[in-house]
RNA sequence: GCGCCUGUAGCUCAGCUGGAUAGAGCAACGGACUUCUAAUCCGUAGGUCAGAGGUUCGAGUCCUCUCAGGCGUGCCA
């Protein structure tokens, strides 16, 4: 709605510039603003105090000129008026509102979607936690957002590709590795005590007795400092299996695993590195090798790429994995990362700059850490000491409903509390149900509707005529904002805009049915009115699931009330 | 020290990218059930938008400074 208004006061705008009551050359972008009282009407916008200076006329001159020459719009305005000082306040006809039922109608799943993206190619990746030990709460919310993300952007006509990078080199890679030689040695009756440095968690036993019957007792006689490949090969392996499944359970699922080592099979470091050193971006310090990134940022320090003892650092292969991102041709990368990476933002880019490409077409989204409670208590978590509540015991334990809810809500450059008590409750204190019922409320009442008889009107003319409460506009009204809201959400990179509107919407629908049970009932005896209120709940319901579908919770046609606390 | 994020009702958070009188949910208080699911709804109360300057027709929103909390500032990832 917003783009037609638009539309038409651009056609407007041009036709006064033509007629030489405004000066020629470009126009201010509109905004076109919804109202938030009634009496403002439905929309508005500001354009009369843009336009001001530059046609060296009051704000108020102006807006009374351009509703004169707005009219109504060609129908699409019920009323346009001037309202001082400078706002222009529209109000639009109800068939045009009505009309969106129609929309709704014809494309079901579909609607929503748009090309705003313009198909635009993407490359999202996110999570991209090491495979060092299972996923934890805060690897959830990364997961869980750039899921979402990644579906509003769909939705929206971006063309998106999924992407986890997996670091299955380097040193954490080895001590992980050196850590299940440990625990394998124990298992086997050595008396050696597993370093300090190393992954203390309960996981890396387990997986030591699955090495056992993998592989038997006879591969203990190794330099523990020259690991086989077969201790990092299998737990590498054997966590990132579960990662996958936690993902999977979570409803999680990627085009690509990209996996450090690629990089190094392929030579792309070798190559990005020979680049850096004919351009002159890299130098020798004691031995190490250095890249020139103050060059290009003069915030950021040098960073070494290879240490003295000839091994690449991470930062190395990571020039290297966003090179070959840029190679293969995106519009634009988006990583999402945890908020304590930032530091390497800077970095990075100026290392891709240095290599020639523009590195604004690399977004970085941080996402904040998850503070884990549990009614009052404090839940911290680190991997390496082993302590830590996962992703998986989460989720068995809220569900994935729940979980997914409760990420998405917040935006995710603010920290939050995650409190597992709240999650688990299924009372109004937990949105996730608010939501949920209002779908289950809905295909009840469709059934009761069809086993009375009665079917949804299909789309027509005479809808506007018969849903004539209120409520009833006002859902319209809000239904007609679904695709704006999922495009609003892809172009911010946001989730939370979509939880808020249909939480909104819902509460609508709920207040709607509560106020008329005893008086406009949506089932009753007459049968047109029964008929068009029956399609409204089908679009109501189709937006739900829509919207509920792209947060990837499930939206239930039935949900069980809550026992009754009976009294002895 | 420097950099990033955050600061809005008692609590948890929105605020449509600068618009008109700052909004929800929870908690509190008062109401509505022979129910198209009361897991719902209606009403009341609750605010120095951390603070101080600045930009302009107009600031919770943009700029500067201060305060508070979190994170980062490695040849760790």
């Amino acid at each position: 709605m917003h783009a037609r208004i638009k539309e038409h006061l651009t056609s407007v705008l041009m036709r006064l510039q033509d007629a030489g009551e405004l000066p020629s050359g470009d126009l201010p972008t509109i905004d076109v603003i919804l109202a938030k009282q009634p009496e403002h009407g439905d929309f508005a916008t500001n354009i009369a105090f843009k336009l001001a200076p530059l046609a060296r006329r009051s704000p108020a001159q102006i807006g009374e000129r351009l509703v004169a020459a707005i009219g109504d719009g060609d129908g699409l305005f019920s009323s346009v008026e001037f309202a001082r000082p400078g706002f222009i306040n529209f109000r639009i006809a109800t068939a045009h509102w009505f009309s969106v039922l129609g929309e709704i109608a014809a494309r079901g799943a579909q609607f929503g979607t748009s090309d705003a993206g313009a198909g635009q190619r993407v490359l999202l990746e996110f999570v991209s936690a090491n495979p060092t030990g299972p996923l934890h709460v805060g690897h959830g919310r990364g997961a869980v957002v750039g899921d979402v993300l990644g579906n509003l952007m769909q939705a929206a006509g971006y063309h998106v590709e999924r992407e986890y990078y997996v670091n299955d080199v380097g040193n954490q890679i080895r001590l992980l590795a050196r850590s299940l030689y440990f625990r394998y040695a124990q298992l086997l009756g050595r008396e050696i005590e597993l370093p300090e440095n190393h992954y203390q968690g309960e996981y890396v036993i387990e997986i030591a007795q699955r090495f056992r019957e993998a592989h038997g007792d006879g591969q203990l006689d190794v330099d523990a400092d020259a690991l086989p490949p077969l201790f990092r090969a299998f737990i590498v392996d054997d966590i990132l299996a579960d990662i996958r499944d936690d993902l999977g359970r979570f409803g999680i699922g990627f085009d690509r695993w990209y996996q450090e080592h690629e990089l190094y099979d392929s030579k792309w470091v070798e190559r990005v590195l020979d680049k850096l050193r004919t351009e002159g971006l890299l130098y020798d310090e004691d031995g190490k090798m250095k890249y020139r990134v103050s060059q290009f940022d003069p915030n950021e320090a040098d960073r070494v790429v290879i240490r003295d003892n000839g091994v690449p650092t991470y930062f190395a292969s990571d020039i290297a994995y966003h090179d070959e991102k840029f190679a293969r041709g995106f519009d634009t990368l988006i990583n999402i990362w945890g908020a304590d990476h930032h530091g390497y933002i800077g970095r990075v880019r100026a290392a891709l700059t240095g290599l020639g490409h523009d590195a604004s077409k690399l977004e970085i989204l941080l996402v904040q850490f998850v503070n884990l409670v549990r009614g009052a208590e404090q839940v911290s978590m680190s991997t390496r000491s082993g302590q830590f509540v996962t992703l998986r015991e989460v989720v068995d334990e809220v569900g994935a409903d729940a979980t997914r809810y409760f990420f998405l809500m917040r935006k995710m450059d603010a920290q939050m509390d995650f409190d597992l008590e709240l999650a688990k409750k299924r009372s109004l204190e937990n949105p996730v149900f608010y939501a949920q019922y209002g779908h289950a409320r809905l295909c009840t009442m469709l059934k009761r509707g069809a086993e009375g008889g009665h079917q949804p009107a299909a789309f027509n003319s005479e809808l506007a005529g018969l849903l004539t409460l209120p409520e009833e506009l006002d859902i319209v009204k809000r239904l007609w904002r679904f695709s704006d809201v999922i495009a609003q959400c892809a172009a911010a990179r946001e989730t939370h805009p979509l939880v808020f509107y249909i939480s909104e919407l819902i509460k609508v629908f709920h207040g709607y049915f509560t106020r008329y049970k005893h008086t406009e009932k949506v089932i009753s005896e007459d049968a047109a009115k029964t008929a068009a209120r029956l399609h409204l709940c089908v679009a109501l319901r189709t937006v739900l699931a829509n919207g509920l579908a792209l947060l990837g919770v499930s939206a239930p046609e039935w949900m069980e009330p809550p026992a009754e606390t009976e009294e002895e």
